[in-house]
DNA sequence: AACTATTTATAAGA
DNA sequence: TTCTTATAAATAGTT
């Protein structure tokens, strides 16, 4: 729609690929959005990224019915004839829904619930999987640490020697003020003005203002 | 987008938001299954209009997308009351997709995946459940070998008292036997046959078949 | 990521 | 609903 017309296939250059579906996505989400608003509907929209990343939407209305549900699990709603009638017909609706089920069983035994059904090596295999996580997860943590960690003695090193370059800075306006005062220059008044603006930050020479070390992500803007 | 600049707001013209909604929902299906063919990507959509009709698109079949990125094939589906509260719903269908990636997510996160845009604090929350549910499990495990070891010593305290029963039915009619030899009686034939009977299985009166304590279901048939 | 020549999508009107 | 058409949006290829 652009340059060129294009053909809808499967774009063969990985990269352009790559980089048409992050636009193409955006445009995709931005009209599954105001198609909601403007007509006042419920949209779902889900895309499976072919790395495996997750992108979805869902509209205002829908997100409460799930937050409702959520909350009251017990408040059954007569079922609705259109609603069965198309699990009846749409066997794609059926398979999402068994594997929902069981993703969801399997996401409650990871989090210890339900397993009173398990047999012995049901369990063994699942204490496997669920061990094989947390040693990720704490790899994970570590790297990140360190990352964190790095980060912040390297922000720590450039404030340092943000200091000492302005304290050098200073030192040097003192003697410049100095020789200033034993010359009894007439210039005096307007170079005591001088000395006041570089007063105005005395003790921050030595201690910066916050040099607590907080934990956050890198990219926030703990020291930007 | 046209003759007007409109703003993105719910249409007043009760008319015109619904001409509106059929224009754009072409557009808005259009635009899913070239994402879907150019990217070679996974697209899921559901609309359902103000009067409750539903329009859904599915790249490939939803269950293809399931399979492809959810867990292994861990059978024996027994949907529970949460699945179940959903299919009532009306909007199950849409809801479902949100909550199916938001369950996606989690699980694959709780396996260790996907934990590059995680922050230090969301990896020690989830390494928090993770070690919640280990624990869990392996105190459940732990139930469960105790509970097969119990059921396992029974079913061998039964096997016992009935090996027992046995031997003494067969000293039983052994003394029986002989007392005929003895007696000489002219029925001899006849109780030749019960010897016969009693005779085939020989050794298993002192071995029964199978004393391997092969660990299992307590409910499986390794002992019925 | 930003730009821009084109293609698409679509708002209003018929 | 459908068609038309002027115009807003989206975007393919380029930088």
């Amino acid at each position: 729609m652009a340059r060129d017309k294009i053909k809808i296939k499967k774009i063969d250059n990985a990269t352009a690929r790559q980089v048409t579906f992050s636009k193409r996505r955006r445009g995709l989400f931005k009209k599954a959005q105001e198609l909601a608003i403007l007509c006042d509907v419920d949209v779902g929209l889900i895309v499976f990224s072919a790395s495996g990343k997750v992108f979805d939407y869902a509209s205002s209305s829908m997100c409460e019915i799930l937050h409702k549900h959520s909350i009251q699990p017990d408040n059954s709603v007569k079922p609705d004839e259109q609603t069965l009638d198309l699990l009846k017909n749409n066997s794609g609706y059926a398979a999402l829904m068994k594997d929902y089920a069981d993703q969801l069983r399997q996401l409650r035994q990871m989090r210890g619930e339900d397993l009173q059904g398990l047999t012995l090596e049901e369990l063994v295999r699942l204490e496997r999987t669920i061990d094989n996580g947390l040693a990720r997860v704490i790899e994970r943590k570590g790297q990140q640490i360190m990352e964190e960690l790095n980060s912040l003695q390297q922000k720590g090193m450039q404030l340092l020697e943000e200091n000492k370059r302005l304290k050098e800075k200073m030192e040097e306006m003192c003697i410049v003020e100095k020789q200033a005062v034993i010359d009894h220059d007439p210039m005096n008044g307007f170079l005591e003005d001088v000395q006041c603006s570089s007063e105005s930050v005395p003790e921050h020479c030595d201690q910066p203002s916050d040099t607590s070390l907080k934990l956050g992500p890198p990219s926030s803007d703990n020291w930007d």
